[in-house]
DNA sequence: CTCATAAACTTCATATATGAAGGATATTCA
DNA sequence: TGAATATCCTTCATATATGAAGTTTATGAG
């Protein structure tokens, strides 16, 4: 029973729509690009030739990513090619313009991280992440 | 610079995303309600006649109350009377049908809550609270 | 090889969110 | 009082997210 932190579930909800409403209106401004599209963004980057299929697992989502995906190539910042390997898959890449965006989007990012550094300390930072990963490591299906 | 600590903007969005997923499974599968809907009702549970300008700046934000609210009215868990003071504003309300929703997604969240207590400890749930508090004070205008 | 099943992707209905623009009512101040 | 302005709400175009259902291609068992 948490009835001591009753509010941990709502207060994470909405420091992450805080600090994703500020990462949209800023990557708009800079690059034209959402922060959601910048999270798709930085996982192709990562994975040239990535399939959908895992950046739905990085992004833990399905149907989602088809649909970002081609807005992302209607905004010209990514393409799709056929897999080498797999007829079923598309194999993604960022055009230049996509990895020009991206390039200004992390200053963004960087930017909002700054300001957490400031106001938590390094300290702090570090608590968080590891708070955060632990999170992340939790098994989340209904049956928890 | 946070060069140390690049993911974590991408962390807390990851993190708030798998618990609100689970949230709104749980939710819809107990009540029909997802989190977003339980977020709405819980702050009109505590505001009773708000209006839904209390209700967009508790949520922080503008025009999704409107249809939020329309959207609570068509299940029943919410009414809008008119307000005693403004007639530019409504008061908002709980239907029985909506305080028992929110007493079944309340049960829930408590759920999700102890998962992370028993994963973080009641000091990581302190000190995380903390950090999240801290976040939630930051003025997060373009200026920053 | 063929069939059953699984996997990758798409589509659809619905819900949530944003900013911009507009309508109706309040408030302020000259 | 009357005009300018602010506030509360709504609407619209667009973007993001979910689950369910459907298409196409792979894979594995016999």
């Amino acid at each position: 029973m948490v009835r001591d932190n009753p509010h941990i579930f709502h207060m994470l909800q909405l420091a992450a729509h805080r600090l994703r409403s500020r990462a949209d209106r800023r990557g708009m401004a800079v690059a034209g690009v959402t922060a959601a599209q910048a999270g798709a963004m930085f996982v192709i980057a990562e994975n040239p030739g990535a399939t959908q299929r895992l950046l739905a697992d990085a992004l833990r989502q399905q149907s989602a990513v088809t649909t970002m995906v081609s807005r992302l190539m209607s905004a010209d910042l990514a393409e799709r090619r056929p897999h080498p390997e797999d007829a079923r898959a598309w194999a993604l890449h960022l055009t230049p313009k996509g990895k020009k965006a991206l390039r200004l989007i992390k200053v963004e990012i960087d930017l909002i991280n700054d300001a957490l550094t400031s106001a938590l300390g390094p300290r702090g930072m570090e608590q968080l992440a590891k708070s955060l990963n632990e999170i992340l490591s939790l098994d989340l299906a209904d049956q928890l």
